[in-house]
This record gives structure tokens, C-alpha cells and sequence, in this order.
DNA sequence: TTGTACGCGTTATCAG
DNA sequence: CTGATAACGCGTACAA
């Protein structure tokens, strides 16, 4: 079903036709509801190939995934849907794309296929190779989070460090003087994982800034390695009263392991951090945390994309989120009696 | 950076280009060598739109996934992640394409659109007017669970209805006399989601046929609904000893509900059900469950959709996987003594 | 309102 | 047997 065909029914020129759909060029009210009528007849749409081809763009984006998917946190997924949503909104479609060493081909079909008008990419390295790339190819992209040196970059981030700066203040102004970070893992680290160096570095300032004694523990996506972790800070620093957590995938490891050692949240023991509100308000008691806005993220990524598409010699733009902290119930006072 | 540069600077002609990619002819050593030089020193690939337009296939699949995309069960990410490693390594594309109402018209792009090659349709209801609409645009398309008539449509499903079956024979060969079937939420039971219906089905027969006592409880798929549920249950019914669930999402809520009411598993209660492996294993007790092998259906579902793209009149296929029950520590012999 | 050139890769056909 | 020419797929937009 081609626009030839529904010209021929409609006994119109192929222009026509085109016109007609478009708005572009004025077409008599009759001509255009015979038009109509065929198309409607026909479920005709216009073949999205021939005209990315004509028009030099797909009306698609890319949104580049961490593998594996499967170890993909409620954030993100959170933060994928949120991009479906908005694009679906603005008519885009988005092709989902793994990033990775094996899929490095995948990569390069988007980019220099010219599959995709432009890339969201997930989950940036401060060093990323994947930015190169788009930006030797002229590929229009923001990031999710930022690198190294972001100048010149369009990105959308988390202030994870002013964030777990603040929930450190807020441990301190309760009582706490030795606190512990329960942060990404130490492969991603090493990476060069941006929020989780952000977050080092937020906790190491904040400890000094208000005379706290700080701890930071590496630990892995996932409940088991939640676990294992508080129970190696129970171990190692038992005078250790509170914890900021930026891994939410390890929660409920926490819960069974702070559990297992009688330890009350939190009466016993605090915990504070930064996470998706679903993970906050499953935790038990609700968790105290900076609500990471993935949904409002997805949403402003893909509008930076969009401007960024119909105007490639704009001005980079930045998001830096906040988000204030969310008072539930996982902090109280530090247990002073106990130390005297 | 087109075939025609491509052809200029090798000092060649555009289809002398397009033969030494694709291998269609031969091509001299000497040409294709020098043709491949210029290729990789632009880093040139063929624009997909135009290939797509003129070979009439776009080597892209599309993945229907069921909306809200963040309630997308482990199960369910599982799936998705394997489909993208299949297409990744099919060096296909794969276009993720929310489902529902709001979405519709980007459905319409990606059928009519043709936008795509095949699509993979998930959460398939017993009636689903996607089914038609695709039957009736002439698209390849495989669903995840099979309609009420799935005579010539290709599908991949688990067996809900012989898993619970078994699920029940197990728990009435340990001397379960009164066991509840948690199901998937009443709202889409009511919209004819089939793996519930089937688990439904499943319970009924197999509590027929064993001569047990069997109380149907259907939960949303999230943690508060499975807390509530196992609530619910304890209430109205003390007398039940065991249950099977269909709904991996209410896990940890049984989790919460059952300890809260001093209910150890297996000793006091006995849990057994389909599940994801993750979601087993991670449950505590590990969970004595079938597993949901999410991946090779993803890879299944790949793998019959390119053989139906290629094939458009081959006989269609279908494939009913029943994974075996694997033993694991949350069940065990009813408690007889007290019931005497 | 219509005719037509264009975007770009593929492949049938023709020339060497 | 190698290389070049040209038509084609389909929607868009300029010129007529």
C-alpha cells in the first residue's frame, strides 16, 4: 500500500496525496476527504523507510542499555519506561540498544547506519569511549550522567554527590559520629562510574566537613551482596550507627542482614540514602532518601534530545537534579547512652 | 558519507562498492582492498533507511511490552533482555514499543508503518485485538502466551495450567489437604490474561483430581498486594497449609506477612510456584519452584520469528515449554499432628 | 494541482 | 569475468 496506489483510488496525483497528509500545501476540502477516505479504507500509512530517506531523519531515537539488561536497577528501568513514554508522546519510536563489548556492532549500526535521529546514553563512564564515537559521527546524544569533562555535552544527572553530602548532614545533625557508605561495586568503580565516585567523594568531604568518622564499603547490584556488606560493617566497625546507601538493588539484602543481627531500624541502626521511591517505600520501616526522579529524567532526556535534533548548533544544555530528601522512617537520634 | 563518496574516492563505480560489501559478484582482490580502505577510513555503512526502502525489509524486529513498563515483572525484564541479546546477535534491531490504549498510534507506525520486520508480542490476552490488527497487515509476529484460538499464529507459552497441576500434586503427595493458589491480579484475570486462567484452570483440575480443598487468591504483582494477600488468607482461612503462586512480584510480601503472623517455612507453611530463577533463589527460603526459563524463550521467540520473516507461508510453530519443578527448601510434609 | 527530481543502496543489464 | 550504467523502491517538495 503505497502513496501511488491511494493517488490512483483517489484519482489524484501522488503530490497530492502528500500534500494532503501533510498540511504543507493547501488541498480543496473535497479532494482531501476523498483522500482520506481511501486511506482510511486502506489503513495506509506512509512507509517509514522511503521517507527517512527522503526527509534525513527516522523519527526514531536510540536508548543505549547497560548490559547485562538483567541486572538492570528499578531506577533504571524506571528511567527507560519514563524515556518510552515521552518519546511515544512525541511520536518518536526508540530502539533499544545493548551497550557492551559484544555489542559493540549494534552500536555502530545505530550510529553510522543513521538508524536513529539521535542517542540517549545510560549509565556513562567518566571516560567514555561511546562518546566519542557519537561526536566524530555528528550524532546528536545526551547523556545520563556526565564525564570527566562534560563541556560541550548535553546531559541529564543526579547530584550524587551534594545528595549523599546532605544525607551525611543529616546524620550528623542527629547524633552520628561513624558512618559507612554502601556504595556501587568496586568493578563499576574502577570503571569509572560516575554517581558511585561522586558518591565517594560527596561522603568523604561531608565526614570531614562535620568531624564524622567514614567508612566506605564497595558492594555489588543485588540482595545477596546487601547483605554479605552490612554484615562485614557489623563486623569490621561495630561502632558504626548509620549508614548512606546509594544502592537500592542491595536493600533488601540489608533488611535480612540487619534483621539476622537483632538490630532494629531504626532505633538500632539508621539508614539513609538515594534511591528509586518504589525501593524507599517497600523498605521496612520506609527509608529516608533522596527519591531519585527517574521518571522526570527520562521525560527532560528525551526533550534535550529532541532539541538538540532540530537544532544541532544549540548551546549544550545540563540538568543537574536534586531532589530533596524524603523524611520517612529508617533515622532517628544515634544511640548516645549506649557510648557514655 | 554516502556509497557514491565511497565509490569517487576508490576511483570505482557505486555498484562495484555495493558488490564488494555484500559479495553478490566478485570483485578483483586489488579493488576490493583498496574500496575497503577508503570504507574504514570513513567509517562508512550504508544507510539503513536506503537499504531498508529498496530491499523491503528493515532488519529490525519489534517488542511489544505491556504497559506500565515499571511493572514489568523480573520474569518479564528477563525476556526482554534475552531478546535483545538473540537479535544482537542476529544483527537484528530490535524497537521497543509500549502497548495499550495511549500507545496505539505507535503501534499503527510500527505495523503499518513498517517499521519493522516482525514483531514479538508479550503479555498476549486470550482475545487480543493486536493480533488481528497484525494478522490483518500481513505482519510476522510471534506472541508470548497464545489467544483462546491459536491455530496459524506462532507462539512461545509456558504450560501455567500442567505446572500448577504439578505444583499440586507435590503439595498433596506431602499431605496438604487445604492449599490456595495465589494468582496474577484480578484485574487481568478479568481481562482474559491467560497464563492466570491457565494457572486457574490448572488449580481447579489438579485439586479436583487429588481431593484437596483449594481457595483461589488473586494478588496485583507487587509486595503490599502479596502481604495483603497472605493476610487475607491466614484469615479466612487458617486451615490452609500450603500454597502455590503464580505471581513472582508478591514474593517478598508473603515473605513479610508470613513472618509477621510467626509462620516459618516450610515447618508451619509450605510454598511452591513459578517463578523466575532469581526471584526463587532469592526468596528465603529458596524457593521450590518451575522456573520460568525466560531466556531461552526469549531466544526462541527470535528464533521463530526470523524463521517466519524468511518464510512467510512455512506452517506455523509453536512452542509449550514445561520446565521441571526444581526442589528447594520451602516445602515440606503437611502438619498432621496438629490437625488430628 | 500536477509533474518530476531527489535521497541512497541494490541489482538487472549492458559493455568491455 | 570485471566494471559501469540505469532503473527501482516510495515519499517529499520544488518548479511549473
Amino acid at each position: 500500500m503505497n502513496i501511488g496506489e491511494i493517488a490512483k483510488r483517489a484519482g489524484v496525483s501522488r503530490s497530492t496525496v502528500s500534500y494532503a497528509l501533510s498540511g504543507k500545501r493547501h488541498v480543496s476540502p473535497e479532494t482531501k476527504a476523498r483522500i482520506q477516505q481511501v486511506i482510511d479504507e486502506l489503513d495506509y500509512r506512509p512507509n517509514a523507510a522511503a521517507r527517512a530517506l527522503k526527509e534525513g531523519r527516522t523519527r526514531t531515537i536510540g536508548l543505549v542499555i547497560p548490559p547485562p539488561v538483567r541486572r538492570l536497577t528499578y531506577m533504571q528501568l524506571e528511567f527507560v519506561a519514563s524515556v518510552l513514554e515521552a518519546a511515544s508522546q512525541a511520536d518518536l519510536d526508540v530502539l533499544l540498544s545493548p551497550s557492551g563489548d559484544t555489542h559493540a556492532p549494534a552500536f555502530s549500526r545505530l550510529i553510522d547506519g543513521r538508524r536513529v535521529d539521535g542517542v540517549i546514553l545510560m549509565e556513562i563512564r567518566l571516560q567514555d569511549p561511546r562518546v566519542d564515537q557519537l561526536r566524530k559521527a555528528g550524532m546528536p546524544f545526551v547523556t545520563i550522567g556526565h564525564t570527566a569533562h562534560p563541556e560541550g555535552v548535553w546531559w541529564v544527572d543526579v547530584d550524587y554527590q551534594g545528595l549523599v553530602g546532605r544525607c551525611v548532614k543529616h546524620l550528623a545533625d542527629l547524633g552520628h559520629r561513624d558512618v559507612a557508605l554502601i556504595n556501587r561495586s568496586a568493578e563499576m568503580l574502577a570503571d569509572g562510574y560516575g554517581p558511585g565516585l561522586r558518591a565517594q567523594q560527596g561522603f568523604a568531604q561531608a565526614v570531614a566537613q562535620y568531624g564524622l568518622t567514614g567508612f566506605e564499603y564497595p558492594c555489588a547490584d543485588d540482595a545477596p551482596a546487601g547483605d554479605a556488606c552490612v554484615e562485614r560493617i557489623l563486623n569490621e566497625h561495630p561502632e558504626v550507627t548509620a549508614a548512606v546507601t546509594v544502592n537500592e538493588s542491595a536493600l533488601p539484602g540489608f533488611q535480612r542482614a540487619l534483621q539476622r543481627a537483632g538490630l532494629r531500624v531504626p532505633a538500632d541502626f539508621s539508614l539513609i540514602g538515594v534511591a528509586a521511591q518504589h525501593w524507599a517505600e517497600e523498605f521496612q520501616p520506609p527509608l529516608t532518601s533522596a527519591d531519585v526522579p527517574a521518571v522526570q529524567m527520562g521525560a527532560e532526556a528525551v526533550q534535550l534530545l529532541t532539541e538538540y535534533i532540530a537544532d544541532r548548533a544549540a548551546a549544550p544544555k545540563h540538568l543537574l537534579l536534586s531532589p530533596p530528601i524524603s523524611l520517612r522512617d529508617s533515622v532517628s537520634r544515634a544511640r548516645t547512652l549506649e557510648r557514655d
